[in-house]
Formats: C-alpha cells, sequence, structure tokens
RNA sequence: CGGGGAGUAGCGCAGUCUGGUAGCGCAUCUGAUUUGGGUUCAGAGGGUCGCAGGUUCGAAUCCUGUCUCCCCGACCA
C-alpha cells in the first residue's frame, strides 16, 4: 500500500494530555485520534494490528473448540435485572431510554447475554460442553479514563464464555483456556507474568490475570524470586520476613501519656524515637455503602496495622463478604466513633467490631491512640487491653515479604492487565435458570467460566514494552505491515521502478508492505520510518541503485543488511522467518 | 466526588500579574534552494483568545457565573 493513499499523518510534538510512552507514540504516529475522553478513532494502521491481534486469538481458539459469534451492544435492562447488576454495577453501565421510555445499557460484558443465548438451546448434557466467544466493542462508562488504550470507555475485547456439566468439566475449560491464553501471549512476543487475582464483583472462585510487565502500568504485583507463584498485590498473602519477627516480651500496665501535635506514624517515631513496629496504627471504616453519620442502621469498624503496614481493601471486602471494598470513615464520623480525631484514635474501649491483622497479633506492649486528642496509650497488649472481633491477614504484602510457596521472597512489578480468566460455578445460571438435563433426566445448573482479553489494551501494552527513543517497534506479530520502503528519490525513474517491482513481490509473498512515496527529503521519511515501527525498512535511493545494492534494516537494533535487488525478497523472508 | 493544573490557529506554547489593533515554533499553501537522518530563504492563508454575563472609552487580560479537558486520589470484570 502506498503512503500517499493510506491518510498517514505523523505529529513531531507529541499532544500535551499523553502521559505514557506509548500513548504518545501511538498519537504521534497517528495511530490514534481521540473523539472524547476515553473514545478513540482507530486509524488504518491501528485497524491493521487489531486485525492481526485477533486472527491470532481467533487461530488458537478456534483450534481448541470455542465458536465465535457476534452478540448486541445495546441491552434492554430486565436481562441485567435478572441477575441484579443492573443496579450493582453502578454507574459504570451506561444506561439510558428509547422512545418508549424502556430502559437499555451498553453492554459492558456480555454473562447476561451470553446465558440468555444458550439457555434456550441447551437442554441435555448431550449439548455440553461449548466455549462461545466474540470480538467485539464494550462500553464501560470508566470514571477516569486514562492513558489512550489503556483504560478506556469504549475498547475492544475478546470475551468467551464456557459451559459445562460440572465442576470438573469447568476447570477443564478454564485450564485450556488459560493455555490458550498463553500461547496468544506468546506468540506476540510479549514479556508477561500470570498471576492469582481477585474475582471482583463478576463472581466466582478461581481467576488467573495475565499481566504485561510495564513501569506504566496499573496494576500492581508480586512475583516470587524462586518458585511459580506470582499475584496481584490485592490477594497476594503478607508474610513477614523472619527478621521482623518481634520477640514476645512480658506484658507490662498499660499507661497513657501525653503526645500533643503528634498524629502520624511518623511523627510519633521520630519524636519517640521508636520503629514503626511498636506503634499500631487504627483505620476506621463503614460496612455500609453511603455511610451516613446520622443513619442509625450504619456498621462501622476498625482495622489495627502495625505502623509500618498498609491495609488492603480486597482483603477486608473479601474478609466481610462485601460486593466492594468498605469505605473509609471522614475525620467527623471518626470524631463521632471514637471521640477523637484521627491521629488519636486507638482499640481500647471501642463498641465496634475490631479487625485485627496478624502482624499485630506477634506485637506486645504497643502504642495506640487513647481516644483522647493529644494522647497514646503504651503498653497496650490485645486480649488484655481489647477483644479482636477477627485476626487475618489485612495488610499489603510487600517486596521482600516471604513467598507463600515457601520458596524464595517476592519481589514487587508493575503490570498492565491484558487478559483474565475466571471459574463462575452457577452463579449466573442459577439467577436465570439456565439448566440441562443430566443422564438421570434431573435439571442441572450449567456451569460456568469466562475469560477476557482487551484486544486494544494489548496493542498499547506491546508499544509500552516495545519502543525506543526513536518510536515503536512492533512485533512481527501484529505489526501493521511487515515491510516499510522509504523512496528516496521519488523522482529517479530507476529508483521508482524497484520500489514497485519490490511492493508487487511482497504482495504475491503475502507480506505486508507500505510504500512512502511522498515527495520529502530521506531524512523526514526515516523519522517517520522509526517512528511507526514496522519490523523492517528498505531505502532504496539513487545512491544504492547505482552500486547494485539496496539497504534492509531491521527496526529492532536498527541492523543493516545490504544485498542486491533481486536478494531483498529472500533477505526479508529471512529476517521474518 | 475530593485535591491540583489548563482552555489563545491543526499540534506545541508565549501574552493575562500591570487592560490599549492577537504573537512565536511546527504543520499547511506559493516560489526558489537543497537532496541518505526532521535543508535553507522569501512570501501567504488560518484564531468571535472555551461559553455567558458584568466593569470600562476600550477586555485574551479585571469581576461573576458556567462548561470542558488533563493529572493525583477515590472508583474500576
Amino acid at each position: 500500500m502506498k503512503w500517499s493513499q493510506c491518510h498517514i499523518y505523523t505529529l513531531k510534538e507529541a499532544p500535551a494530555d499523553a502521559e505514557i510512552i506509548s500513548h504518545k507514540l501511538m498519537v504521534r504516529g497517528g495511530y490514534l485520534k481521540k473523539l472524547a475522553p476515553g473514545i478513540y478513532t482507530y486509524s488504518h494502521l491501528l485497524l491493521r494490528s487489531l486485525k492481526k491481534f485477533e486472527d491470532i486469538i481467533r487461530q488458537e481458539l478456534d483450534s481448541r473448540g470455542c465458536t465465535e459469534v457476534l452478540m448486541p451492544v445495546v441491552h434492554p435492562a430486565s436481562l441485567w435485572e435478572e441477575t441484579g447488576r443492573w443496579n450493582e454495577m453502578g454507574a459504570g453501565l451506561l444506561k439510558f431510554q428509547n422512545r418508549n421510555q424502556h430502559w437499555f445499557c451498553l453492554a459492558a460484558t456480555h454473562e447476561e447475554a451470553v446465558t440468555d443465548y444458550i439457555r434456550h438451546d441447551i437442554k441435555s448434557y448431550r449439548d455440553l460442553p461449548r466455549n462461545i466467544y466474540q470480538i467485539q466493542t464494550k462500553y464501560r462508562d470508566e470514571i477516569r479514563p486514562r492513558f489512550g488504550l489503556m483504560r478506556g470507555r469504549e475498547f475492544i475485547m475478546k470475551d468467551a464464555y464456557s459451559f459445562d456439566v460440572d465442576h470438573a468439566a469447568a476447570l477443564k475449560a478454564y485450564d485450556q483456556m488459560y493455555e490458550a491464553y498463553k500461547a496468544i501471549f506468546s506468540r506476540l512476543g510479549l514479556d508477561f507474568r500470570i498471576v492469582q487475582a481477585d474475582a471482583g464483583n463478576i463472581g466466582g472462585s478461581q481467576t488467573h490475570e495475565f499481566q504485561v510487565l510495564a513501569e506504566a502500568g496499573e496494576d500492581a504485583l508480586l512475583v516470587s524470586t524462586d518458585s511459580d507463584f506470582a499475584a496481584n498485590v490485592e490477594v497476594a498473602p503478607a508474610i513477614d520476613p523472619d527478621d521482623v519477627m518481634a520477640a514476645k516480651e512480658e506484658m507490662v500496665s498499660l499507661e497513657k501519656f501525653s503526645t500533643p501535635g503528634l498524629k502520624t506514624i511518623q511523627q510519633l517515631m521520630d519524636a519517640l524515637k521508636i520503629s514503626s513496629n511498636s506503634l499500631v496504627k487504627t483505620l476506621f471504616f463503614s460496612a455500609n455503602e453511603g455511610f451516613d453519620s446520622k443513619d442509625k442502621g450504619l456498621k462501622p469498624f476498625a482495622v489495627l496495622l502495625r505502623g509500618g503496614d498498609e491495609v488492603n481493601p480486597v482483603k477486608l471486602k473479601n474478609l466481610l463478604g462485601m460486593v466492594n471494598p468498605p469505605l473509609m470513615l471522614t475525620d467527623d464520623e471518626v470524631k463521632e466513633v471514637t471521640g477523637a480525631w484521627p491521629g488519636s484514635c486507638g482499640p481500647v474501649g471501642l463498641k465496634i467490631p475490631i479487625y485485627l491483622d496478624n502482624g499485630v497479633e506477634k506485637l506486645t506492649n504497643f502504642i495506640v491512640g487513647a481516644n483522647e486528642d493529644g494522647y497514646h496509650l503504651k503498653n497496650v497488649n490485645v486480649g488484655r487491653d481489647f477483644q479482636a472481633t477477627k485476626v487475618a491477614d489485612l495488610r499489603m504484602a510487600k517486596e521482600g515479604d516471604k513467598c507463600p510457596s515457601g520458596k524464595g521472597t517476592l519481589k514487587s512489578y508493575r503490570g498492565i492487565e491484558v487478559g483474565h480468566v475466571f471459574y463462575l460455578g452457577t452463579k449466573y445460571s442459577q439467577k436465570m435458570q439456565a439448566t440441562y438435563l443430566d443422564k438421570n433426566g434431573k435439571a442441572q445448573f450449567i456451569e460456568m467460566g469466562c475469560y477476557g482479553i482487551g484486544v486494544t489494551r494489548t496493542l498499547q501494552a506491546a508499544i509500552e514494552q516495545c519502543h525506543d527513543a526513536d518510536g515503536i517497534i512492533w512485533p512481527k506479530s501484529i505489526a501493521p505491515f511487515h515491510v516499510h520502503i522509504c523512496v528516496l528519490d521519488i523522482k529517479n525513474e530507476k529508483v521508482v521502478e524497484i520500489a514497485e517491482k519490490l511492493e508487487r513481490c511482497f504482495t504475491e509473498m503475502r507480506i505486508d508492505v507500505l510504500v512512502d512515496d511522498r515527495d520529502e527529503r530521506p531524512g523526514v521519511k526515516f523519522k517517520d520510518a522509526d517512528l511507526l515501527g514496522m519490523p523492517i525498512r528498505i531505502n532504496i535511493g539513487a545512491r544504492g541503485v547505482d552500486a547494485g545494492e539496496i539497504e534492509v534494516v531491521e527496526r529492532s537494533g536498527k541492523v543493516v543488511h545490504k544485498v542486491a535487488p533481486d536478494k531483498v525478497a529472500e533477505t526479508v523472508k529471512k529476517i521474518l522467518g
């Protein structure tokens, strides 16, 4: 394809609203254009990458017996009311009314739609298993879209849903998709990790995330140095390194002391010359969403952590069996519950449930707020001075913690979540009455799993991982074009003739080729070629043609091969593998 | 929703404090020049300064209101 027909416009400067490198490069290369926050037009170049990625997905899924369909983007409210998610999903679901004042939403996901689709057809165990997928635009009304395609409101997703007769069969389907995803992301050539994760409000029990490693990633990961263990920090168990284990001391008597103006852990550490492990902080949350201090039905509770630890809201949520993580109380609400402002609060004398992080359990004679402004208590001990409602692992695991496998320690990474596999069980089939008759003629709920790949997000993750100072370096498998021909002397007939011959040759070989046929100086073309990032660049200019050699340049590492015109195709084929 | 920042030409920005005919770079168009890493020169076109009120002889600039965008947080299968 000729550049002049392709509607490609590059920018020297990145737009001011792009923050991370992949977003900047995509905008500079003209791959992406914003229409509204989180809503983008994908240019022809990006569309080519999208299609290639989609084809990789199709190949891997089709070969594993999955079936592609295409479901609606607009769903009636009644469908989502069946599972209760019309309300549960909150504002993330974009809702609107049609001309008859009937409510609809834009599909944020398709568990309901696909379950509705199959429940009318699947009647017998003989109809199972099934695995149905689609590649389609999703809409989620994200509170804050950011970083281009990393977190868009409108984006393309591959979502698959498995239907099986029982738990064992469903786990087999899960494992199969796990392997499929591994194959898909491996074919892209990306550095990724498969991590344990929280199931979130989609429900279900077993789940893994596929994370492309990148500093700009939104997720924090902990990966073992010496075992296969890898987890999203949201669910990683926190196990102290050996040297943190404090020796138990004899309990001594409780004592109140004055700490005027000392509110933060850091201030107390500095003023009292003690370590964070002598301090215990008390955080306050509400188990009710929309906590209102005037509402008598509120259920505030306290969480105790060592001074150096951070609370893990997902662990709290799971401990309490909540749908969403609990909300922190405001300062005013804390004052109302404890009688003191945050910074002077503690567990002694509180009449609300107290959840204790298991790190605190090891401590003796520690310091907490006295629930009286400007005072703290020292020599506080669990059991003697206050009772814990429950002891659990409620803190964030961190780098250096012991690996739960027992081997090695945890190292932290940032990741971009590009894929997610869930075992759902019968959560949706029960609510939507999706059943089949087993061999005994008895109705059973269908076991489900769901599996997503963020298609557009993956492309950006690839760029985030594959670029250099000059621009994008596309993995060969998803590059918009394999070859980028720079015609350096567009007015030289011999040069143009060779370029066109090569273009025809590549087209016959099914190698995608972009020909920069603009009347521009070589420097401009080189800069643009580096920016756009095709794996191979071919320079055809009068100088080379006269010398009987043409430059074939590998984008990655800028390796230059000088070859005779009739050897160019062969060389390219070799490089592409 | 809380905190911060910003709306001036397609893109990147200055001008606003201290009111006085709207500027620069890139891009675009014309003509020369140059021709293997974003040539150089000359010229041209393009903006109701986010929007609405107000103050003033006069507002991009001051006042009031409002909308939008970006960043951090909360949120997020």
